[in-house]
DNA sequence: CGAGAACTGGAATCGTGTTCTAGTCTGTCG
DNA sequence: CGACAGACTAGAACACGATTCCAGTTCTCG
């Protein structure tokens, strides 16, 4: 972490391409970095374990290679996170187009993601880490990917208000979020997470007196 | 971080001996360190920008005496968040003595851990860190800090019963921490943190139906 | 084909937590 | 009083993994 872990101005030099706008070849190079990154995170081995030389290594490309890409481990993860977003995303769509409830449907999507978690813990690590982030580039990605999981969830709720399907969002995820913290944390078991988030949808769409607040304090 | 980062296997050195069982001038001596700590937090510098250097040298102990009362930086900001939340326990307890209801109670503590964090946003970052961390003492001393967090909250509901309390006291508090850390990351503003815990005291003391889900998924 | 971009292998650098060394200080016990 | 233990000190030394550099080498494209 030499330098990631020791700076805190974010980087300002962060001279990378935008993968988009790369010629095929370079982009399809960069993806088989992001390639190896994420299948050595989802052979189990945890964040901080996982050494650039390895991710280099399996790719096939020199350090220096990996660093035209990457600004830093951190950037290179999230950008493995995201792109594991958009496997997980997709099996999200599969399933849940039958005819139910935004409430069914919203419960579903929760739980299919924490059983995703459950197989995956160091996701949940690698998430942490990045969500705090020094660098510039991990930041927006990660943002990116924090974007791409809300919109799925929002996509779900097809019967309710947008302002209250983004406050639903925003509640349920945030819970599940924390819940899981703590079960990667070993403070609870997966069994009591499942039961937080149905009692989170429970509450959550239970007929109730609706928000009332609109100052804060 | 050589070794923090680099090890997942929990410290099974230990050999740091308990504060509790510490003649008085040796434990003076501890919290000296500690509070040197805790001032270059609170002055505002990073975590990860402080050196343990720097605290030693604040304290006015040698390097390795510091490793004689802590396993490692994250042991250490362990002991200083824990140190923190009992000056911040005790503020909680004032003003809050006349007859409200456990809602207000609870509100108005919950607003208060808000505005703590505001202006201590490094704490906030410190907190996280501490709370994946591999090192065995540091985890044992957040969970303390963690528990102490609950326990001051739950002592705010008086007249409700203990398990709904419990439920209470997680899921805002859950709602609480989530939404701060959008807001370190400048995903969200305070006002809007503020308003969301109002949003979700609201909902968690609604007259509703109750929770009913008892089997997970 | 030739220029320049991209790549390779690997050495070198860096930052920082952590450990080690050699001695110094303090207080206690016989 | 003198010796021993325990805790301390200054600071050097070490570990180690991210990041950067370098000197060629190999593509790619006009």
């Amino acid at each position: 972490m030499a330098r990631s872990s020791a700076t805190a101005e974010s980087r300002n030099d962060g001279e990378v391409p935008d993968p988009e706008l790369l010629p095929a070849h370079l982009r399809r190079r960069r993806d088989r970095i992001v390639e190896a990154a994420l299948d050595l995170l989802e052979d189990g081995a945890e964040y901080d374990r996982i050494q650039i030389r390895d991710v280099a290594q399996r790719a096939g490309v020199a350090l220096g290679t990996l660093y035209r890409y990457f600004t830093s481990k951190e950037h290179l993860y999230a950008a493995v996170l995201l792109e594991w977003a958009k496997t997980f995303a997709f099996a999200s769509e599969r399933d849940d187009a039958r005819a139910e409830s935004d409430e069914a449907r919203v419960r579903r999507r929760l739980h299919r993601a924490v059983r995703a978690f459950e197989r995956r813990p160091q996701f949940l690590r690698a998430e942490i880490l990045l969500e705090s982030s020094n660098d510039d580039n991990a930041r927006r990605l990660f943002a990116r990917f924090a974007d791409r999981h809300q919109d799925a969830m929002t996509a779900a709720l097809v019967d309710t208000e947008p302002e209250e399907a983004a406050a639903i969002v925003e509640t349920t995820s945030m819970v599940m979020a924390a819940k899981l913290r703590s079960w990667a944390l070993g403070r609870t078991t997966i069994a009591d997470v499942h039961a937080t988030v149905d009692r989170t949808v429970d509450l959550v769409f239970s007929p109730r007196a609706r928000f009332r607040h609109d100052a804060a304090s």
